[in-house]
RNA sequence: GGCCCUAUCGUCUAGGGGUUAGGACGGGUGAUUCUCAGUCAUCAAGCCGGGGUUCGAAUCCCCGUAGGGCUACCA
């Protein structure tokens, strides 16, 4: 069976980068029918939240990624590693280490720039030393001894990988506070869980050979490997805070439908196939495999999920955008004295134009204030310059016209709005623009028929009366 | 600096020896219309450079160049 894990670190928010990675093992193990499971790589005490740990549960819930079993924290199995770590101890495949993080640190300034590996100091110390060591309780560390040689493996995207041993360093495998390192809980827990495949960001490579090594001493067997080109920003850097929203939580605030995200994303370096289309997590399921990866770093565009998350607004039922919206206790509310219907008539008549969630509540503060919009003077002057008693008095001929309407739909106000414009002596257009703005404050809108139809009789009348008012 | 990875329109990508190098976002123009969005039509925009291999290279190989990643008692 495949089994998959997706291993964050609880040290930041859930990064948009590192939700890619989720979402590829998530779509790998389910298309096999396979496990995925969180892992939480909490082995760094100091940097470690459990409130980051909760947050990244939330992020993939939101998004529709459901992991098997209860979530695996690495902080609860430290005696573990530190048995793996003693056994290579044993075995002679790893040695202690006295030398301090400062004494290090002064012997890199000597070296040439950029070339110091740690030097094996301590690997020959002697018993008598290391006893002395003991009897004075000097912290230590355990180092891995890397072996001579060449070692190489075979990566889905990259095809063979392979390095000279000599180029990496004898790395650091239990920590001195007893805590192990990176590498050592991550092949212990590959290995113990039974992960059949890894699949993780690119920044990952060079460590993958560490790890393959620490396997091969300890006689297990590696997973398979996939590395993920890492997603850039414009700047083709790797994405970071400065390229705008990244955390999971940040896009959800910002209007931003799980469906258009995960459409998104598994766009980077995968292509469903088809274009301009939103794809749920079942059909991603269903579709993906992990042999059509592209290579290079995709740029993060936002603009583009823009564009998806329109989509995925278009097709979504009006009274799933108000349960959203209405997440937002503050405008649920600000607005809980309209009825639903009236809500999510709103809803269906801007969602067409709608990029984001916020929007609506744009929408809403115009569309649904007691009190009416507000009249913006700069664009009553774009509309209509200069004196406006001609505007006047052409709008109080429709008015009329407005209030002796039997039937006050989109077709009868239309019929109405063109014959008063008739009678006026004025083009259509005289009339539609100014209603536009005395009905929603906006000089964009639906189509301003169906406007007068949402608003009714009572309150359409009454916002044009007010624009009379305001407009002297 | 060392090691490693990558290279098709501005962006995401298709194409893997013979294609008018295809699609999508974004941009331009036109149509529809009461504005905007949408929709439809349409246009501009690309194989990093140089050498090979080959009858033929975007495609295979090499070398440059550019960008990126790693180089922790972080993960």
């Amino acid at each position: 069976m495949k089994k998959v894990r997706f291993a964050p670190s609880p040290t930041g928010h859930l990064h948009i980068g590192g939700v890619r990675t989720a979402l590829f093992n998530y779509l790998y193990a389910k298309n096999a029918a396979g496990e995925f499971i969180l892992r939480i790589e909490d082995t760094d005490v100091e940097r470690s939240s459990p409130e980051m740990a909760e947050e990244i549960s939330a992020g993939l819930s939101w998004l529709g990624m459901k992991w098997d079993h209860e979530p695996y924290y690495q902080s609860h199995h430290f005696e573990k590693y530190r048995e793996i770590a003693f056994r290579l101890l044993r075995e002679g495949k790893a040695y202690r280490c006295f030398c301090t993080p400062e004494e290090i640190e002064a012997r890199k300034k000597s070296a040439p720039a950029g070339l110091f590996k740690y030097d094996r100091k301590c690997i020959s110390l002697d018993a008598a030393e290391i006893e002395r060591h003991a009897a004075k309780k000097t912290p230590f560390v355990i180092r891995f001894f890397i072996p001579e040689g060449v070692t190489g493996f075979k990566d889905r995207v990259h095809k063979e990988m392979k390095i000279n041993n000599s180029e990496l360093d004898d790395y650091v495998l239990l920590k001195s506070d007893g805590s192990p390192t990176y590498h050592l809980s991550v092949v212990a827990d590959d290995s113990s869980m039974g992960i059949s495949d890894v699949i993780r960001g690119d920044d990952h490579i060079s460590n993958t050979f560490k790890q393959i090594l620490l396997f091969r001493a300890l006689a297990l067997k590696p997973p398979k490997y996939t590395h993920l080109p890492l997603i850039f920003g414009a700047d083709k850097k790797k994405l970071s805070k400065r390229h705008g929203e990244t955390s999971i939580l940040e896009f959800k605030h910002k209007g931003y439908l799980p469906e258009a995200i995960i459409t998104y994303l598994s766009q980077l370096s995968w292509l469903p196939g088809e274009n301009k289309k939103i794809f749920t997590m079942a059909d991603l399921v269903q579709k993906f495999n992990l042999q059509k990866l592209s290579k290079n770093s995709p740029v993060f565009d936002y603009e583009k999920l823009r564009f998806l998350n329109s989509l995925a607004i278009r097709r979504k039922p009006p009274g799933a955008i108000y349960d959203i919206l209405s997440e937002d206790k503050e405008f649920a509310a600000a607005f809980s004295e309209f009825a639903v219907e009236k809500k999510e008539a709103l809803i269906e008549l801007v969602k067409p134009r709608m990029k984001t969630l916020i929007e609506f509540k744009e929408k809403f503060k115009n569309y649904l204030s007691k009190e009416g919009p507000v009249y913006r003077r700069e664009e009553l002057e774009k509309l209509a310059p200069g004196d406006k008693s001609g505007l006047r008095k052409n709008l109080g001929v429709f008015l009329d016209r407005l209030s002796a309407l039997d039937s006050f739909d989109s077709a009868g106000v239309e019929e109405a709005l063109r014959s008063s414009a008739e009678e006026a002596g004025v083009k259509a257009a005289a009339l539609i623009h100014p209603s536009r703005f005395a009905l929603t404050g906006e000089t964009v809108s639906p189509s301003i028929f169906e406007v007068f139809a949402f608003f009714g009789k009572e309150e359409s009348i009454k916002r044009i009366k007010s624009f009379i008012a305001h407009s002297g």
